[in-house]
RNA sequence: GCGCCCAUCGUCUAUCGGUCAGGACACGUGGUUUUCAUCCACGUAAGCGGGGUUCGACUCCCCGUGGGCGCGCCA
């Protein structure tokens, strides 16, 4: 069977990188396979639901490449769909009506089989016995088994779960005879016509049952069923919940895996059950471990950026932050890093996911973009870093490209960022660059500073060629004609013609100003060095 | 509280019983540039603790510790 997965947000807000993350590998599991990548638009939350957390998503995916097959199925179309499969489980006995309370409009409530051993991945594991706290009633009905653990202070502690979960349920006493044996009313128990309610219940005995299932990336995992209860699948206001159409529609949509941020385990077992009671064969799972910040907890907002969009507006490229996120609980099992998308597909098993959570390291992002930037065509480059300069007014329509190429070149090596090229490289393009005062003082502001700014003016204005290599023997010769040392006048020269300290490498970037932006600003900084 | 999951350098990771525990980011040192940076080379740095199993354990099992997730008529 060929491979169908899906990506399933709901849009509620904006797109977090652990929600996009989930999205690359699934995109990277459905191009490796040679399978179909779906989109679902999760929106049946009518409060939270908006247009535009909808863009947010396919915005969010387009600019990272994640390419969808068919047309996105919008979850709220498949309202009808849902309520046919509820109305479908009510017929077959796997649902009841129930109204919390016993009053008002009734809720469409999913009951775990009883009969759970049909079910595939159900087994039993023996005899448990669990204690109960004798002044809270057991009370066995339909909706399940209500009973009191006893908290570690002595409390009683309130449990509700399903019938299912205790076959061959006895209600025993403190001591030890039977109060309560299921077998001789489960019928009538099953079909609502009894409650059963037991006072001064000690223990609990029954047959335990565990559902279990392999999952891709943890191994096999399971869950006894008296740790599940059973659940709403469509509200008394007739919504249908989460559960029900999440799986209602991988049914209709042929999943074939699901591929999801691990706090979603839980629900694996209630979908499983659900997924054959509507008569489907349950899709494989794989559950990704979560990102986390630096203390470990869950990464959001307050950690940095962590919004798709967030990223994008700090100038990160989609090919690194999709490499990255990749990485993150995922390695091609050799030393590679710096991945392209198609490499990475080609790489991608579910086999190499890691089960254990990963910190985000901005840092090494950072790094990362850097890689990819260098690895951009030159007319990317171009205009990427052009959209900084313009965004801080470096930059408008008509100015030379040619310069502006030269100077992206002579910055290409040292930029992780575009958006790094305004405050890096925004001297290239006015005249009216603001000085370092720290550097100033410390190269300029001292004696013989200005001396050495009128040896270099003197230097290079009878340059016949303003090349690098001319420049670099001119300052030579200069330093020794003076009796100065040549890095002094290399330092007095960077912060006179760039006002930083910091910058490409001094001749190529004077090569690169050019002869008369140059006699300029060495006019225009002697201004500013008064003599001693 | 109960259930489930997780645990290798500061961080991301390799290792699928036998390795000097490898790589990358970050960090440090040195070299190149009479240049801040880049670049290059080198270096510091790890198997949570305790028990087993085994000739041998980072790797398998158990207990502990720490962390995460779940326990809605949210998704």
């Amino acid at each position: 069977m060929s491979v169908r997965v899906r990506f399933a947000p709901s849009p509620t807000g904006q797109v977090h990188i652990g929600n996009i993350r989930a999205a690359i590998f699934n995109w990277l599991f459905a191009r490796h396979a040679g399978g179909q990548f779906l989109l679902r638009i999760e929106d049946t939350d009518r409060e939270r639901s908006t247009p535009e957390a909808v863009q947010a998503v396919l915005g969010a995916m387009e600019w990272l490449g994640l390419t969808f097959d068919d047309v996105p199925l919008y979850q709220s179309t498949q309202r009808e769909a849902h309520l046919a499969a509820a109305a479908r489980l009510l017929e077959q006995g796997d649902a009841y009506r129930f109204a919390k309370g016993g009053e008002g409009a009734e809720a469409t409530v999913f009951r775990l089989p009883w009969d759970a051993e049909r079910v595939p991945g159900v087994v039993v594991t023996g005899t448990c016995e669990i204690s109960v706290h004798p002044d809270e009633p057991v009370i066995i009905g339909r909706e399940g088994v209500r009973y009191a653990q006893i908290s570690s202070k002595g409390k009683p502690v309130a449990e509700h779960k399903c019938l299912a979960g205790f076959r061959d349920l006895e209600v025993l006493d403190a001591g030890e005879s039977v109060r309560f044996r299921l077998a001789d009313k489960i019928d009538e128990i099953l079909a609502g016509r009894h409650t059963e309610s037991v006072a001064g219940a000690a223990r609990l005995r029954f047959t335990r049952r565990s559902i279990t299932y392999q999952d891709q990336v943890k191994g096999v995992l399971a869950k006894p069923l008296d740790g599940l209860a059973d659940f709403v699948i469509v509200r008394s206001d007739g919504h249908p919940v989460f559960h029900l159409g999440n799986v209602a529609d991988d049914v209709t949509q042929g999943v074939t895996h699901i591929i999801r941020g691990d706090d979603h385990v839980e629900n694996t077992y209630r979908h499983l059950f659900l997924f054959h009671a509507l008569g489907a064969t349950a899709p494989q799972y794989a559950h990704l471990p979560m990102i986390v910040n630096a203390q470990g907890k869950p990464y959001s907002k307050r950690d940095g950026a962590a919004y798709v969009g967030d990223f994008r507006e700090k100038g990160y490229l989609p090919e690194a932050l999709f490499n990255y996120l990749a990485l993150c609980g995922w390695s091609p099992g050799d030393d590679r890093e710096v991945m392209t998308r198609a490499e990475l597909a080609a790489a991608f098993t579910l086999e190499k996911v890691l089960s254990s959570p990963a910190q985000v390291d901005l840092t090494k992002l950072a790094w990362m973009n850097g890689e990819h930037l260098r690895r951009r065509p030159v007319s990317e480059r171009l205009a990427g870093c052009r959209a900084d300069l313009v965004a801080h007014g470096f930059w408008q329509e008509g100015m030379d490209e040619g310069y502006l190429l030269k100077v992206i070149d002579a910055m290409a090596e040292r930029i992780k960022l575009y958006t790094d090229m305004a405050a890096q490289a925004g001297f290239f393009f006015t005249e009216d660059y603001p000085y370092d005062e720290k550097v100033m003082q410390k190269r300029l502001r001292k004696p013989g500073g200005r001396e050495g700014l009128l040896a270099l003016r003197e230097a290079w204005a009878a340059l016949p060629v303003f090349t690098a290599a001319a420049l670099e023997e001119a300052l030579k010769a200069a330093a020794a004609a003076h009796n100065l040392n040549p890095s002094d006048l290399i330092h007095a020269a960077r912060v006179a013609v760039s006002g930083m300290g910091v910058g490409p490498g001094l001749y190529v970037m004077l090569e690169v100003l050019g002869a008369e932006r140059v006699r300029r600003r060495l006019e225009r900084t002697l201004a500013l060095v008064p003599a001693a």
